[in-house]
DNA sequence: GTGGTGTAG
DNA sequence: GGTTCTACACCAC
């Protein structure tokens, strides 16, 4: 932490009362400068990104319906919006609304339910995946937000002797501050709105989501900056406008991190605007909060936050719960126990891993505390049980039994009740026998396994898949539940290896350009003339040693040199498929458009693909590459990786370690299902098309 | 490991 | 202050 040192102990010096009395008067006086740590924190510079998805619900509805686009729409948990498109919000509907209100105000919105968290649940981590693909150091904060520290990606590219350092920055400059091309940390921030740039465009291109991005020193500010400017824009901080931004919070509760009883405890220490945190001597802090926590809250008032961005991995937890105005009966907590334990059970089944600890968590109305008096009991599974959870009616009843018997520690069944929620958690997940998956491992949103609910569309409800083909809309083209717009007969002449589990989720007009592409024609004949393969091994230790993090640079190594290749795949690639980056907001605006067209000349970069490509033509090194593998996908891999793979395939003579029949026998399911993604030691394998 | 609190989206 | 459905960190025990 960098906090002022001479402010703080002038502070601590001064008399708390008398401290407290002229606070008012400090309030008056308006901003102080921003301190000097806040200003320019010594130590090695960070550039930080937050990545906050526009409307993420809403976004995800309007890819799984195409047609709901262009109209006002709202997603529904119970009697309220939870949240809505920005056509619904121009016409007054808004985030947390009563259903009745939203329809007041607008009465032709139309609302979709939101109760079933699985496509937001799907997406959410496609989109870590993703991010995770440029950069190891991702976190999570709730389903729509990643920050990610994408300090080594712009020390690689500036360390580029042909990167450009006057260059212009990409998106805004937070309070229209000047740049200036010498100072090396306005740099290094210009350098990360450029990848941050990229890292957007190839989530709108490769999932069709858009979000907004903030780039800044650290976490705290690359999360108040990124709301800036909405939707679907960027905007960089620099440090000298970092008290702006403090000061532009006009409570102590928009500081993330502060929560509502922080907020209220410092309001009745009379400290409830972000100036009087910050000058607020650290003693009057401690008496309240602690030491730790009164540090902490004051640095994060200055806009200081040495916190890192920790990879947060699969969920810790994973759980089901439902509210209701009243539940009063043991036979219908029976019953709704059951149903929250079979969609939980459904949901571990699909992660792969086991359970070792079970919770019930219950909300007991009383008319003074509605809403927070949760209580929660909890017990060890037995390991019996914990190794075999699936739907099989003995082990339901077994937990079933635990269930019941952790509500009656919390409610006496003889007297009246009356619950208001059920929550049941499946906790203490451990990695079930041969998983390659870590926290911290790209492995986790390339390994989860298919749901078992939801499996008879086989396109979209794939739980935690990251990208994964699937030939089951080929093989039932009359799939009735599959997303709209999938059933477009157009879309019967796509070659098989797309990724359809993608391609369902891009907005109609992207899909029907990819089906259009002539590279698309072209691939699906030259790809299948390779020997069908499967590789399994040692593929994984490709993403432990973060070769994702050249991907970027790489990019930027290929800008410099000519374009000499005259392969036939180079350009195409690029613009029929639309996975050229774009740097520029107004390219992105348009979820609709088709970005690769608007760059303007000279700004596209170009992908390690089409230099891979170089190396097929010059080597014959395509006939390496297994057909099982999706090159839409592999060309999106890092040079050095692609490189790698090849390498690895030649080395392998193309020989999978497990045969391909016995592990394709391993992964059916005790009911016969059969999971389109499955738990594999190789877990690039997911990226490709199945065999 | 358990149970509660606080924070967050 | 309050809607829902999560998920995580932290702390006392």
């Amino acid at each position: 932490m960098d906090s002022p040192r001479e402010e703080e102990e002038e502070g601590e010096e001064e008399d708390e009362a008398e401290w407290l009395s002229r606070e008012e008067e400090r309030e008056e006086a308006g901003p102080r400068e921003p301190s000097a740590a806040c200003s320019r924190a010594p130590g090695p510079q960070r550039v930080i990104m937050h990545l906050d998805m526009d409307c993420f619900y809403a976004q995800v509805e309007m890819i799984r319906h195409p047609e709901l686009r262009e109209k006002p729409l709202g997603v529904q948990q119970k009697t309220f919006v939870i949240t809505c498109n920005y056509v619904a919000r121009d016409l007054g509907v808004k985030k947390c609304m009563t259903i009745r209100e939203a329809k007041e105000r607008c009465p032709q919105l139309v609302l979709v339910s939101g109760e079933d968290l699985t496509h937001y649940r799907e997406m959410s981590y496609k989109v870590t995946g993703l991010l995770d693909e440029f950069c190891h150091k991702v976190e999570r904060l709730g389903f729509d937000e990643n920050f990610i520290d994408i300090t080594d990606l712009v020390d690689k590219r500036l360390q580029d002797p042909q990167c450009d350092r006057a260059m212009k920055v990409s998106g805004h400059v937070y309070n229209h501050q000047a740049v200036d091309p010498g100072d090396r940390t306005h740099q290094r921030l210009i350098m990360g709105s450029h990848v941050a740039a990229d890292i957007r465009a190839a989530v709108h291109n490769r999932l069709g989501m858009t979000g907004c991005a903030g780039i800044a020193s650290n976490k705290l500010l690359a999360k108040l900056v990124s709301g800036t400017f909405k939707p679907n824009q960027q905007t960089v901080l620099f440090p000298e406008s970092c008290g702006h931004l403090t000061h532009s919070l006009d409570h102590v509760h928009k500081i993330p991190g502060i929560g509502y009883k922080t907020a209220q405890r410092l309001d009745t220490l009379g400290l409830s605007s972000v100036i009087s945190l910050q000058s607020c001597p650290v003693a009057v802090l401690e008496k309240e909060f602690g030491a730790p926590v009164a540090h902490r809250i004051q640095a994060l008032s200055r806009g200081e936050d040495d916190s890192p961005v920790t990879p947060s991995g699969p969920p810790q937890s994973l759980s089901e719960e439902d509210s209701f105005k009243k539940c009063c009966t043991v036979s219908d907590v029976r019953a709704k126990l059951e149903e929250l334990l079979r969609l939980l059970i459904n949901r571990l089944s699909a992660d792969g891993r086991s359970a070792h600890t079970l919770r019930l968590t219950i909300r007991q109305f009383t008319p003074t505390n509605k809403y927070f008096n949760r209580e929660s009991r909890q017990c060890p599974i037995p390991t019996n049980v914990a190794q075999n959870i699936s739907s099989d009616g003995a082990v339901v009843s077994a937990l079933m039994e635990l269930l019941m018997k952790l509500f009656e520690k919390m409610i006496d069944v003889r007297l009246t009740f009356h619950l208001t929620l059920l929550n049941v958690c499946f906790s203490n997940l451990k990695a079930a026998r041969s998983s390659t998956s870590s926290r911290c491992s790209i492995g986790f949103y390339l390994t989860q396994k298919k749901s078992l609910a939801g499996d008879d569309c086989g396109v979209s409800q794939t739980p935690g898949s990251c990208i994964k083909s699937t030939p089951a809309l080929f093989e039932k083209p009359d799939n009735s539940p599959c997303p709209a717009g999938n059933n477009d007969e157009s879309l019967m002449s796509l070659p098989d290896n797309i990724d359809m589990d993608v391609f369902s989720q891009l907005p109609e007009d992207i899909r029907k350009e990819i089906v259009q592409s002539p590279y698309t024609a072209k691939r699906s004949k030259t790809i299948q003339t390779n020997r069908p393969t499967t590789s399994t091994g040692g593929i994984q230790s490709f993403f432990n040693k973060a070769k994702m993090r050249q991907q970027l640079h790489s990019a930027t190594d290929e800008e410099s040199s000519p374009d000499t290749v005259p392969s036939p795949l180079r350009k195409p690639l690029r613009k029929d498929i639309g996975f050229g980056c774009c740097a520029s907001d107004s390219v992105i605006m348009d979820p609709s458009s088709t970005s690769h067209s608007t760059c303007p000349q000279g700004t596209e970069p170009n992908f390690g693909f089409a230099m891979d490509c170089t190396e097929f033509e010059d080597s014959n090194a395509m006939l390496s590459v297994p057909k099982t593998i999706d090159m839409n996908v592999f060309s999106q891999l890092p040079t050095e990786l692609q490189t790698e793979l090849m390498s690895e395939w030649k080395n392998q003579k193309l020989t999978p370690k497990i045969p391909v029949k016995k592990f394709q026998d391993k992964v059916k399911t005790s009911k016969g299902q059969r999971p389109s993604v499955i738990s594999h030691p190789n877990n690039l394998l997911k990226y490709f098309k199945p065999s």
